[in-house]
DNA sequence: GATGCTCTTTGCGCTGGCGCAAAGACGGCA
DNA sequence: TGCCGTCTTTGCGCCAGCGCAAAGAGCATC
């Protein structure tokens, strides 16, 4: 039972989350109700992949990077989860094993449902298989396009609109610009942009350079938005 | 209404059709009954990329290609589509538009559902949300595979898989090998798997070479299915 | 403040794959 | 039969990005 929080803040947080979203009141509490609340911890797993899904998690606070391990041992994020966001519903409603695994990078906590309730819940609110769909929909045409992307374009747009993805995920205003509010290592976007440490390493040099970002050590701060922009859509100058 | 035709055979074909798996012989003769038969050319489009989605459809007879246009001016072949297999669903499910565009690469047949007959179905039936929900999960593993493939491997061992996956779903034994049966190019094989079509023509040249394929124009002949599985799996030898 | 771990940078050489250009092959049509 | 448009092949030059190696920087721990 969710009842320990304060439900007006849960509220507002699960209102982002599309999962949620069209449930009268007493759907949205019935929902609820059958929600564990769990919490995690940096490199700590909600699931592996591979794993039978017993569960699906939507994360009130902090962020999970969901990461997918080739046969060839290559590792590769796929996206980045926070506030509002859902993980592993697909596979819970289809019965299946978790094709990819879950990893805290910011602690926080998330709510649980098992597969059972998953199941339940579906059958009284055909709204939240709508949802679901919705859902579904939505994270495929993402994967589309980064797969179009992928095909079609060098490293060094990719990697500008990771960063400009992730800044409107989870950016956060500071005195010296957009910075990106959780750990991330040469090797993370590396990942995320299908390339190599290396080779960001050196396209980040360049844009600190320019003036385009401030890079630390698993951090980046976006300096000039802009900028950015104008190399991830080829914009004349 | 489809009373034209041969029940029985389109029974079998769309018994392979995931969207209506498990439907009861009533379900099943009212969902056809909602369904218009329409024929479609090489060259021919079902939809165009854009448009507001207003029908989905299952393919009877021939074969169906979808294809993205970026952009910047690139086109990408997603996936071909042969009897059995639906093209849409999700579309018309959340009413959007269509993100690709359906050509017609062989002459055929298809079922067309429009927008209001498909949202009528999914209420009656909720065993179709589940099959949609399904499908749409097995298509968003199909991408992601995808993307990995394209972010960790090597142009050659990508046009192997795309030739094998062709192989499973349009392959035709023939004292040669196993045909490829439908037209196509090497800009078409190029456009699956991100590469050009010079790339693309340089591997089947060297593959011929060893025997492996049966190069022709438009048209590719599987000699050596084992070879080619080697090199997409990277197996020893 | 010394030690050690992990993350980052950068030099360097290498090569996979791109893409132009031009010639050749195929097939449809008059 | 010959013409024309499309598809295919291949030579050639080029460069983006890879990845090793080694040095440097940041952070935590004792």
């Amino acid at each position: 039972m969710v009842t320990d929080r304060s439900d007006a803040e849960l509220k507002r947080i699960l209102d982002d989350a599309v999962l949620f979203r069209g449930l009268t009141a007493s759907e949205f509490e019935a929902s609820l109700a059958l929600a564990r609340p769990v919490s995690f911890r940096r490199g700590e797993f909600l699931f592996h992949q591979g794993e039978r899904a017993t569960a699906f998690y939507v994360i009130v606070e902090g962020q999970v990077r969901l990461v997918q391990l080739t046969a060839e041992g290559h590792q590769m994020t796929i996206r980045y989860v926070g506030p509002g966001g859902s993980v592993g519903v697909i596979v819970v409603l289809i019965e299946s094993t978790y094709p990819l695994a879950a990893e805290g990078v910011a602690p926080g906590r998330a709510l649980r449902w098992d597969a059972t309730a998953a199941a339940d819940l579906l059958q009284r609110f055909p709204r939240l298989a709508l949802n679901g769909l919705q859902l579904v929909a939505g994270r495929f045409r993402h994967v589309q396009r980064r797969y179009q992307e992928l095909a079609t374009e060098r490293v060094e747009r990719r990697v500008a609109r990771a960063l400009l993805r992730l800044a409107r995920q989870t950016g956060r205003r500071t005195a010296a610009g957009v910075l990106l509010d959780l750990p991330l290592s040469r090797q993370d976007l590396g990942e995320m942009t299908g390339t190599t440490l290396y080779t960001v390493s050196r396209i980040l040099s360049a844009w600190e350079e320019d003036g385009l970002i401030q890079a630390k050590r698993e951090q980046v701060i976006i300096v000039d938005t802009h900028g950015l922009v104008v190399i991830a859509e080829d914009l004349p100058e």
